[in-house]
DNA sequence: GTATGTGAAACGATTCACAGCT
DNA sequence: AGCTGTGAATCGTTTCACATAC
């Protein structure tokens, strides 16, 4: 069986393997290997089935992986049989363009609300949502079910909304502000530091120094 | 000396140490040490002083690190002493939003063109840049001597333009667009999937069927 | 014959612990 | 006395190579 733990190296690219199987099985390929698996995701045939392996015994040997199944058994172990939903705090340019993102839809993350401080936005209308106040977070984050939260505040302001995030229960954070969040044991944060990104590219940009 | 290879998983963290220390000059320390940028950059202090050392010998025995003279130090590593030349591709509401993203400027990243397919986009002006035609990614590349760019397309449009612009001489692209993207040695691309990101939380939030 | 699943080997990153300098 | 810089030990990840199953 599977329950193990499942390294962290691997669970990041497992959102990486179902885009792939979703694309293959919309070009109606029944079957596929671990070489055109690795092919599409970018990393190498033995990467892959070990990764896999570590959710169960998914494949058929001298066959490969069905296509439907390996996409089926993947969404579960992601916990996206049915869509995730979503909050987004901060309801400036990134967070107005995240909300109308279509590849979050596709891949099973509903945006369900929009909170923002500006008494301006609060009731306003965007998509299907209504913008409401952050000082009602607890309310909207109990009567919507949020799991995930999408933080979009300037910086100063994170690490107080997180802690009110945490206290209404919320166990997933998307952090894009650049600072670093202080949260208990059993919550999740991923940081996107898109700055931060550029900058690691500017890196390789600079000729290294290296020669004799 | 320190014109060694520097590991990938340091580079990463380069930026978050910049930032840190940027902070700490503003609050008006003269040094800190390796606890403390440890603590705001959230990690230890043993790899802190790992990953500087790396980079050379920036800190004193018994004192710490001086903080003005380690962000001149980090600044060139990362070749930020002057701004990068950026340019975002695709001025749909994510390129939009990217685009007047403060967090960019102040970590020296300054977009200097956009460009868009959309001809109804094309010669307006945002920002103080105006929009120009994808066709013409060769020339204001040139032009504006662009070095690194931001992909904000469709997926299926991305590889095409992430050939032309290595054609063009970019060698740094930040990929928005859910898709790998094929690059010549000597080009580094940052892949940025946001839905893939939302998708690792989702992962965590599933209940791990680990009890016996 | 073919492709998976997996121990074992190789590689890389993190943490430890202390010598060396101020 | 205090903190850096760094070899050595530990830990985790990737790659190899092959037994196993179809």
């Amino acid at each position: 069986m599977a329950p193990a733990k499942v390294p962290p190296t691997t669970v990041q690219r497992l959102p990486v393997y179902l885009r792939c199987l979703v694309q293959a099985s919309a070009m109606h390929m029944p079957v596929v290997n671990s070489v055109q698996i690795a092919e599409m995701a970018g990393t190498n045939a033995a990467q892959v089935r070990k990764d896999l392996s570590y959710l169960g015994e998914f494949g058929t040997r001298g066959v490969g992986y069905d296509v439907d199944s390996l996409i089926t058994h993947l969404s579960k172990q992601l916990g996206l049989t049915e869509s995730r939903r979503v909050a987004i705090i901060g309801f400036g340019r990134l967070g107005s363009a995240l909300q109308s993102y279509p590849g979050f839809e596709e891949r099973h993350m509903r945006v369900v609300a929009v909170l923002d401080a500006d008494p301006a936005k609060i009731g306003t209308s965007v998509g299907g949502v209504t913008i409401e106040s952050v000082e009602d977070l607890a309310a909207v984050v109990t009567r919507e079910r949020v799991e995930i939260a999408i933080l979009t505040v300037p910086g100063p302001a994170a690490q107080e909304i997180a802690d009110h995030l945490v206290a209404a229960g919320v166990r997933a954070i998307m952090n894009f502000a650049p600072v670093r969040l202080r949260v208990p044991e059993g919550v999740e944060v991923r940081q996107a530091d898109l700055a931060g990104e550029l900058q690691v590219l500017s890196f390789h940009l600079n000729p290294r120094t290296a020669a004799v």
